[in-house]
DNA sequence: CAAGAATCCTGTCAGC
DNA sequence: TGCTGACAGGATTCTT
């Protein structure tokens, strides 16, 4: 679920809590996640102090004092809660918790377990192996038109398919690829090798604008998922598409051959798009 | 090799 | 109220 912009919220509401701060203990509830935990997690979490956090794609990375990173995936359904030690968090699926010498308390929530924690050398991190092979981040400039035109131009699955793939760009999901693909009017249909040129120029644009708003409004909360500190993104009510199936087209409402957003399965997950809009 | 399907797991919601 | 089936932010692994 959380993507991009959901992550990057999470990232920001966990460094208030934690950078700087030693992890005074550290528990876990439950290993089997998408991945085994690592066996030794919580005895290195425990005493360590956190330096710092970085995002890469749909991952957060906790920088530890003396050269380990905390690779974290919040999956469909991952949240973090932060509280404090002592605090009622009664809470099913809890299978994380650190607490702070200072009091404070994360805890990695998610119901679904497709999420996953993995611990890997600071200076290696983008050796790993969940993070070798992701494509460039869609807001710096190394994401760009022609940068997106060459990882396109070989490929025959629609364009929605190729914008899921985290090895193209890193970050996308289901929902912000929706609402880039209508707002730059093209058809998540369109075959990838026919995007390169003015349509990808366009499509980065329009990525980068979908992705900043959805950033600055804290991202989207869905059901599974709310701010660390229990705020509601307010993004969700800005998708144009995404969700919407049978209402009117908010770039042709009414208009002669508009039948407003329809809902198509590609790869098995829902896309909503205007036939009449996008091409 | 590339593209699509199946898969992991739990919760929610619509419909009967 | 309770049951059933469809569906949900992801991404690997298995089949064609």
């Amino acid at each position: 679920m959380p993507e991009l912009p959901e992550v990057e919220t999470v990232m920001r509401g966990l460094r208030p809590v934690l950078e700087g701060k030693r992890i005074a203990r550290a528990l876990v509830n439950r290993a089997d996640l998408r991945w085994a935990l690592p066996p030794h997690l919580a005895k290195r979490l425990t005493g360590a102090r956190v330096e710092n956090f970085r995002r890469r794609g749909k991952y957060i990375l906790m920088r530890l004092q003396g050269g380990d990173s905390v690779l974290i995936h919040l999956g469909m359904s991952g949240r973090m809660l932060i509280g404090h030690v002592g605090a009622n968090t009664e809470t099913k699926h809890e299978h994380l918790v650190i607490e702070t010498e200072d009091g404070g308390r994360v805890g990695f929530v998610d119901p679904r377990r497709f999420g996953s924690i993995d611990l890997v050398r600071t200076d290696a991190e983008d050796h790993h192996k969940l993070l070798a092979g992701m494509g460039p981040e869609p807001l710096d400039d190394a994401f760009n038109a022609a940068s997106l035109s060459a990882s396109l131009n070989d490929r025959r699955t629609p364009i929605k398919a190729a914008l899921l793939d985290q090895s193209v760009v890193a970050g996308l999901g289901n929902i912000y690829v929706c609402e880039a693909l209508f707002r730059a009017g093209i058809s998540p249909l369109r075959l990838a090798r026919t995007v390169p040129g003015a349509r990808a120029a366009r499509l980065v644009l329009e990525i980068k604008a979908t992705l900043r708003e959805a950033v600055a409004a804290g991202g989207s909360s869905l059901r599974d998922y709310v701010q660390p500190d229990g705020e509601l993104g307010y993004f969700q009510h800005a998708w144009k598409v995404y969700g919407r199936e049978g209402e009117p087209c908010p770039e042709c409402p009414g208009m002669l051959g508009c039948k407003g957003i329809k809902r198509i399965v590609q790869l098995g997950r829902s896309t909503f798009y205007c036939p009449r809009a996008q091409r």
